[in-house]
DNA sequence: TAAAGAACTGACCGGTCGGTCAGGCGTATT
DNA sequence: AATACGCCTGACCGACCGGTCAGTTCTTTA
């Protein structure tokens, strides 16, 4: 479980100056079999019969089993960053953006499933040092976009200033996480039915982050029943599939 | 990597009959060992000698490295399912109880690392199938009770009636999941200043998810500048230390 | 076409893995 | 006193691990 150390992955979102095709071919194969089993259930050998390659040709392309697991990881992040960026939108509100964001964020963890696992075990299972590393040289990023939309939320006056723009995007990159993470396992409650749903999950998750989950008015509003109370939600249409 | 099969942690939350205190020991160290490295990553003779027994002795009290990984995970599902009943307040709000909840849940999870980091992971991992058996013996009763909490906030005209109680209980676990996971990369973003402090970060996630995020009056407000808006936030003094 | 170097191979290495086995020791029943 | 059984041990097994190496084939360049 070799986490993040002294100077691992650096290369994140710079372009590693392309390897020829054969280590490509290993670099890919290696990646579905590192997300699918996890580091140690991966062998060298493994790889090499995957990839239809000797092992000797393996470890041709790549010094070692870390050094292949490294870059493996520095190509998800590099894809999965540059996805993150791509999903912005321009106009309209700050909720519009965000709720774009969640959604192609989403989109892109659902996508990409065994690399976001990947990336995910390695957030997970990171140190505090090599938590340090991910956090200026991966994430740093896209979170400091997210947080700069909430803030200008906020001096537009359309978020509430009261609250710390880090905590919303935080829970806003929880939330979808989560919900990756625990599919599989929500899928069986059998009063969750959006576990197979993902854009109605990120609609009402959005709705709840917006509005929160208490009664709007503080004044009460009795005869409502269970309508939906015509919200501002989303366009919603803006999501892809 | 183990994950559940066919006839598993069924023995969640039963007595499991008592093993003899040599076998207890193994199962300590084990629980430790499993929790910081990983399944794979942890041999078996590594947990003889960490016990101070032979690795033939493991073997006679566990059938298999298998059955003593699922051992473990068995009584860490008891251990964890218990601490989470007991976080249960029943005076209050519906709003405070469920405060209450995200605070208990987040300490038992912050006090119980290891095991904590143990259950997560096995969820994360979880196929299909395993997922179902997880959803079913292990959380189920945890989760039911949850959304049973925001039924009767619905119930009662305190919660807005037109989301999904299933949707809340879910982002109220995801909130204490992810912050538990990702606070090693958290902590280093500077402008992020809870991920060392729980019981802040546990209050200000909570005012979101009951307030939302956007500025509370559907009419505008125009001239309030940055001043706190005296939301009615909750008691904020039930959270444990 | 010769040379150079990258791509690639099978055979092999020391070490560790999960798991087995024959047997010693202590104690409680008969 | 014999027996039986749970607890425990060191020695050992085949399989596989990450990694190396000498040598062959392919491709590029001069």
């Amino acid at each position: 479980m070799p986490h993040i150390q002294s100077r691992p992955v650096h290369a994140c979102s710079q372009d590693e100056g392309q390897l020829s095709p054969g280590g490509q071919a290993i670099l890919d194969v290696a990646a579905g079999l590192f997300s699918e089993k996890g580091y140690d259930a991966t062998s060298m050998s493994a790889v090499a019969r995957s990839a239809g390659v000797s092992k000797a040709n393996v470890f041709h392309h790549f010094r070692s089993k870390r050094e292949l697991y490294l870059e493996v990881i520095r190509e998800a992040c590099r894809d999965s960053s540059a996805a993150l960026r791509q999903g912005r939108v321009q106009g309209g509100t700050v909720a519009e953006q965000l709720s774009s964001f969640l959604s192609h964020h989403l989109e892109t963890l659902l996508r990409r499933e065994q690399v976001s696992r990947l990336v995910v075990r390695e957030v997970m299972e990171s140190s505090p040092e090599g938590g340090k590393e991910l956090a200026e040289q991966v994430f740093f990023e896209g979170f400091t976009e997210l947080v700069e939309i909430v803030r200008e939320g906020q001096a537009s006056g359309e978020f509430r200033r009261d609250l710390d723009p880090a905590l919303l995007a935080h829970l806003i990159i929880s939330t979808n996480v989560f919900f990756f993470q625990s599919r599989n396992v929500l899928r069986h409650f059998p009063f969750v039915d959006f576990a197979d749903d993902p854009q109605r999950f990120v609609r009402m998750a959005a709705d709840l982050l917006f509005h929160g989950c208490l009664r709007n008015p503080p004044d009460e509003m009795p005869g409502d029943a269970t309508g939906n109370p015509a919200l501002p939600v989303i366009s919603q249409e803006k999501v892809h599939d």
